[in-house]
DNA sequence: GGATATTTAGAACATTTGTACTATTTTTCT
DNA sequence: AGAAAAATAGTACAAATGTTCTAAATATCC
C-alpha cells in the first residue's frame, strides 16, 4: 500500500535528514550548516542526502511548514466558546514550547526569509491573521470581565504587536543573554510575554492569571 | 601632528569603507555582502580595502564600537536629578533612530554575536548596566508619582526585559512586516515600546505621557 | 630632491559550498 | 527470479570568498 509508506512514522533517511538538519541550525545557525554538514553527522554521503533534497531551501521550507502546521493545529482544537484568560495562557506556553523547537527559524528570521520569499509571503499571510484571532482574543476576555474595558484603541493595537514582537524573538534575544536552565527557557519567555496582558486585567483577571501560574507551578 | 591626522573629520578611505559597509550590511545582510562587494561599490580594489581591514570581523567590530559609543554618549548627558517620563521617552526615541542606523547589528544578532565573541560579551555587559540604569529610571518615575506604585515586582522585572526585548528586535520585525513609511519606522516602533508603560502610568504620568506626543506630533 | 613609508591595484591561493553526474547497490513489484 | 525503480556513495565542477602577496604609485618627511 501506498499511503502505508506515507505514514509520519516513515523511519526512512528523509526524516533523519530533516530532524538532523533541524538540530544542527538550531545548534549552529543555519548558514554556518552544510549540507555536507548534516551528511557527516547522519553518516550518510552527501550525495545522497542532495538526491532527497536538491535544494538546501527544500530543507528549510519543510522544517518551516512543520512548524507552521504545529501551531495551526494548535489553535484549530480552540473554540470560540470556551475561550478563556487560561486557555489563552496555556496556548501561549504551548506555542512557545513548540517555535523553540525550530528556533533556528526565528533566529535566522531575516535571512531565511530574504532568501526563501516564499516564507515570507507565508509568514506576513499569517501574521494578519494571527492578529485578528489576538484581537478577538481580547474582545472576549472583555466581554468575559477579565479584561479592563477602557483600554485606549492605540494602547490594544501595542498590546498585539508587542505580544508578536515577543513570540518571535525571544529565542534570539535568549541565545545571548539567557543565564538559566536550558528547559526552563520557554516557559520564562512566555512569563514575560504574558506580563503584557498583566497590567490590563480586571480583578477578576488577576485573580485567573494568579490561579493559572498556581496550577502550572504545581504539575 | 599625529592627532590632527587622527580627527573624526577624517575623509579617508578607512572611513569611505566603514560608511559604505554600514549602508550596504543594512540593505542585504552582513553574510551577503563581502569585501569585493564594498571595494565595489566605492570604486577601489578589494586588495586595497584588505590592506585597510585585513579581517572581515574589523569593520564590523568597529561599527559595533560605534553605535555603543553614541549610546553611551546620549546616556552620559542624562543627570538623575532632571529625569522624567518626558526625558525617559526622549531618550528612547533616540537611541531607535540611532540603533536604526546601524540596523544590521541588530538583524544579524545571533550570527553577528557567534562570530565575534568580543561583541558577545560586551553587548552581555553592557545589558546588565542598562538594565540597572532602567531599573533606576523606573524607581525615580515613581518617586515623582508618574509611575504607579502598586506594580508587583516580578511585573516590573518583566518590564525592563520587555522593554529591552524590543528594544533589541523591532528591527528584525520591521524588516517583514512593517508596511508603512521608511521615515517613519523608528517612531512607529518607539511608540510601541512606550506603550509597555502606559499601562502602569499614574493619572500624572498619563497626563505627561499624552503631552510628549502633542509636542512630539507638533514639532 | 631623494629616501622612506603609506597606499593602491591586481593577481594568486586555498577553502568552501551548493549542485550535478555516474556508477553501484538495494529495494520493490510481479 | 528477474526487471524496474529507488537509494546510495563518491567524484567532479564551477562559483564565491576571505586572505595573502607582489609590484607599482603616491604621499610624507628631512
Amino acid at each position: 500500500m501506498k499511503s502505508a509508506s506515507q505514514d509520519n512514522t516513515k523511519n526512512n533517511t528523509k526524516e533523519t535528514i530533516l530532524e538532523t538538519a533541524r538540530v544542527l541550525f538550531n545548534q549552529h545557525g543555519v548558514e554556518s550548516i552544510t549540507v555536507r554538514h548534516i551528511a557527516q553527522e547522519i553518516g550518510i554521503s552527501h550525495g545522497n542526502l542532495c538526491y532527497h533534497f536538491p535544494r538546501k531551501e527544500n530543507i528549510i521550507f519543510t522544517l518551516y511548514r512543520r512548524v507552521v502546521e504545529g501551531m495551526s493545529a494548535q489553535v484549530a482544537l480552540w473554540k470560540p466558546e470556551d475561550l478563556s484568560l487560561a486557555l489563552i495562557l496555556t496556548a501561549l506556553h504551548q506555542s512557545y514550547a513548540l517555535q523553540y523547537h525550530y528556533k533556528f527559524l526565528m533566529v535566522d528570521f531575516v535571512n531565511i526569509m530574504r532568501r526563501i520569499p516564499e516564507i515570507r509571503e507565508d509568514f506576513r499571510q499569517i501574521f494578519t491573521v494571527r492578529k485578528e484571532q489576538f484581537a478577538f482574543a481580547l474582545v472576549m476576555m472583555q466581554h468575559q470581565g477579565v479584561l479592563r474595558k477602557d483600554i485606549p484603541p492605540k494602547q490594544l493595537e501595542y498590546l498585539l504587536l508587542q505580544n508578536y514582537l515577543l513570540g518571535d524573538f525571544w529565542m534570539s534575544e535568549s541565545e545571548i543573554l539567557y543565564d538559566g536552565e536550558e528547559q526552563h527557557k520557554p516557559r520564562f519567555y512566555a512569563d514575560i510575554a504574558a506580563g503584557l496582558m498583566f497590567p490590563y486585567l480586571t480583578a477578576k483577571g488577576r485573580k485567573e492569571y494568579a490561579r493559572f501560574y498556581e496550577e502550572l507551578d504545581k504539575g
